[in-house]
DNA sequence: CTCCTTTTTCGACCATCGGTCGATTTTATA
DNA sequence: TATAAAATCGACCGATGGTCGAAAAAGGAG
């Protein structure tokens, strides 16, 4: 028989997909050890609660993801395009942002959260590094990077998880982000082509 | 008998207050009726679901919020003194941020996050109504007014509703502030008092 | 191989929760 | 007073997360 951590390796994984694919309340442990063909007792064994196994889970997501953006940061690459590979790396995959999952954001709040509060612990201190390193070459101009990272980081997250922002939001967002980190005036446009990844609703027609 | 609304009212009263000191997901409808001394038909007699009455009590809330702001917003107080006032009245009461509630906040993501969008739909053309006539005063100088205020509206409810924030975190945000805003340099450090409010873990000494 | 311990698996069972529904009582109305 | 409408009741339901004691596998030790 498998010995113990493949079979919670998994658990994870089958969890992991089915939190993706109909979000973390809307899918019942039932439904997940009828998946995995095991027997709820099973189940308990290797997991506290479920709540338990969606920490491990998001671990899971959000390790692997810190794993390439740190090799992003480790490269050659010149800061702006380390910036937008750590950005990238953290960056909700296709099959997060399934239609089953965006409809269903608001009754998936307690996933939302812990992962944007996971994310957030993880990405801050390498996209800090990133902007010191920009600091240092000239490119921004800023004390309390991490702070400053943070708050970026925080207003990215809320305002372009959603579909309710228009093109003035990212350019407001943008003039911020310049300002914030002392950066020239226009010299952080390249961030619209992250954005502009994501369907975004038009502020002036539609 | 009480005349229908008068139950209802009562009711979200009952709900309001459960809510706040044991969170959403914490008060169950058999709570709410025993405290009620209603059986459970009456309760679906007037709430088509649980998730419908959370709505109505947030409606409620922020309704009366809002209704204090406005009386701000249209009174002969001085800019600054609107701007504070407003986001005075959106605060949190003290009832709201109980060990408890606070305690429960992961597990009350769904309530909070409601409460979050809610509160930005009512506050945002207040405070932005308010900055244009900064605007007007020559105390800010920036376009795009209602988008900034939402920036730093997420921003602050973001950063200030944990416990997790420095004296940094505050420094940086009434930086962020300024230069989103246009105004001087330090113009806008009465914002630190509102937040003083709060229990602030000191970024240096624990 | 045998005996014993440890790990792993099983599934019946449980308490709680949000919600339904037909019956019944109360209130308003003509 | 008869009748319709509004309001209340509580037994009941299906689904869900979680428990538990027993049994099967796996792993040595002699």
């Amino acid at each position: 028989m498998k010995k113990g951590e493949k079979r919670k390796q998994e658990l994870l994984k089958i969890a992991y997909k089915m939190f993706l694919t109909k979000g973390y309340e809307n899918t019942s442990v039932d439904e997940i050890i009828e998946e995995a063909g095991i027997a709820k007792g099973t189940y308990y064994y290797y997991f506290e609660s479920k709540e338990q196994m969606l920490e491990e889970v998001i671990e899971m997501m959000i390790g692997q993801e810190a794993e390439v953006a740190r090799q992003v940061l480790n490269s050659g690459m010149d800061v702006v395009q380390k910036i937008l590979g750590i950005m990238a790396a953290f960056r909700p995959t296709q099959e997060e942002t399934t239609i089953e999952n965006a409809l269903h954001q608001q009754e998936n709040a307690l996933m939302h959260n812990k992962v944007k509060k996971r994310l957030m612990a993880a990405a801050i201190p390498l996209l800090a590094e990133a902007a010191e390193e920009g600091n240092r070459q000239g490119i921004f101009c800023c004390d309390h990077v991490p702070e400053r990272v943070k708050l970026l980081l925080i207003v990215g997250n809320e305002l372009f998880d959603e579909e309710n922002f228009t093109e003035s939001d990212v350019a407001v967002f943008i003039d911020m982000a310049e300002k914030l980190l002392g950066a020239k005036a226009g010299s952080m446009d390249y961030i619209k082509g992250l954005i502009g990844q994501t369907r975004c609703k038009n502020g002036e027609k539609e």
